[in-house]
DNA sequence: AACACGGGGAT
DNA sequence: ATCCCAGTGTT
């Protein structure tokens, strides 16, 4: 192992074992590339909108929704010309929907700043909203070979552990030694197939519970594996604790519409609609029912009869565990607070057009 | 550095 | 039930 900088840690690999670990890399790639959607294509949008979806998104997951959003929005132009909402339709279910507006926006950004061409100058992709170092790497490897490294999950994980690397890989330091190790072992050419390779050999064989270190072609180069440490690193992440915390939907009808809220900038679910929707503190019923009154009257200025509990869902946020009842109730009198475009009263069969979350779907059902 | 942001896959 | 996922942006 060579010397290395003062900042660091650890010492970062020489060119004899950076050439060994290229090499092994590519040749497993060649043999045990999986055939995942956004591969068979090197346009940077397709690209973009993979590692958008991806990000703190499983494979998996995306699966499904990649190729029904590039049918309704297939260019850069289409994209940027499209309607809010019916972005995130499309988007509905996968989470973080603000990576979607953020998506949407910069892809207007492209056709004002760049004439719709997807950039390929480095601080014009950062400056795009959405794109952080990692999503900038990778689209401009991918798509144009442009040398740049990454750092993600699989990577994070996978380079930490060639240099046993001891500390915590989200920390400053971390960052900067496994950013600087990204660099180091990128090669000149088809930087785009090796970052994908370090990804695929990240979340395939060196994965996170039970590395399988008997299939790795770099196993011999792995520090971490020489000294049988592999399933100390990286280091769990501190977990903060979980809330309990309890919620009532409610839906209110009135001639066969149904009351439907837009959530505000900023928050959980902005952009999205949602039944009216509120945290109550309540123990027993008869307060319960006091206190989803005010709170529908405070919101919308809606009087309202509550019925029984349709159904109670559980669901978990970054924080909250959140148990979630949903009522049925009758609209009496007033009008809703809150502009036009944030209120309204719809046909049930109406709420397929309007993007809902999860826990709002599988109520729209009931609606 | 600590948080918020979502929902589901894997164990 | 718990941890984690092809991260980014704000405080």
């Amino acid at each position: 192992m060579a010397k290395h900088p003062a900042t660091f840690d650890l010492p970062l690999p020489e060119a004899g074992w950076r050439r060994r670990f290229r090499r092994r890399l590519l040749a497993w790639f060649g043999d045990n590339a999986r055939d995942l959607a956004w591969r068979r294509s090197r346009d940077p949008y397709r690209i973009w909108v993979s590692e958008v979806m991806l990000q703190q998104t499983q494979v998996a997951t995306v699966g499904p929704y990649f190729e029904r959003f590039l049918e309704v929005f297939p260019t850069i132009d289409a994209l940027a010309w499209a309607d809010e909402q019916d972005v995130l339709r499309r988007w509905e279910g996968l989470g973080y929907y603000r990576r979607a507006r953020q998506m949407h926006e910069a892809a207007r950004a492209i056709v004002r700043r760049h004439g719709g061409v997807f950039p390929r100058d480095r601080e014009a992709v950062r400056a795009l909203p959405g794109i952080g170092r990692y999503t900038a790497g990778a689209i401009l490897s991918i798509a144009f070979d442009a040398a740049e490294p990454i750092l993600e999950a699989n990577t994070i994980r996978l380079l930490s552990r060639l240099l046993a690397f001891r500390g915590d890989p989200r920390s400053k330091p971390g960052q900067e030694l496994l950013w600087a190790m990204a660099e180091a072992v990128l090669p000149r050419r088809e930087t785009g197939r090796f970052n994908q390779a370090l990804m695929e050999l990240g979340s395939e064989v060196c994965r996170n519970r039970s590395p399988r270190c008997d299939a790795c072609p770099v196993a011999a180069l792995c520090e971490a594996r020489r000294q049988r440490i592999e399933h100390q690193i990286p280091v769990p992440k501190a977990k903060p604790a979980m809330e309990q915390r309890h919620e009532v939907a409610v839906i209110v009808r009135r001639r066969g519409r149904v009351l439907l809220v837009r959530q505000g900038d900023g928050g959980r679910w902005a952009g999205l609609w949602d039944f009216p929707r509120f945290q109550v503190h309540a123990e027993n019923p008869a307060n319960l029912r006091r206190e989803l009154i005010d709170n529908v009257r405070g919101q919308t200025s809606v009087l309202i009869e509550p019925g029984e509990c349709l159904r109670t869902l559980k669901h978990g946020v970054t924080r909250f565990r959140i148990t979630l009842d949903c009522y049925a109730a009758r609209y009496v009198s007033g009008t809703p607070n809150g502009r036009a475009d944030d209120v309204k009263w719809l046909r049930p069969s109406d709420l397929a057009e309007y993007p809902l979350n999860t826990t709002g779907r599988k109520l729209s059902r009931l609606a």
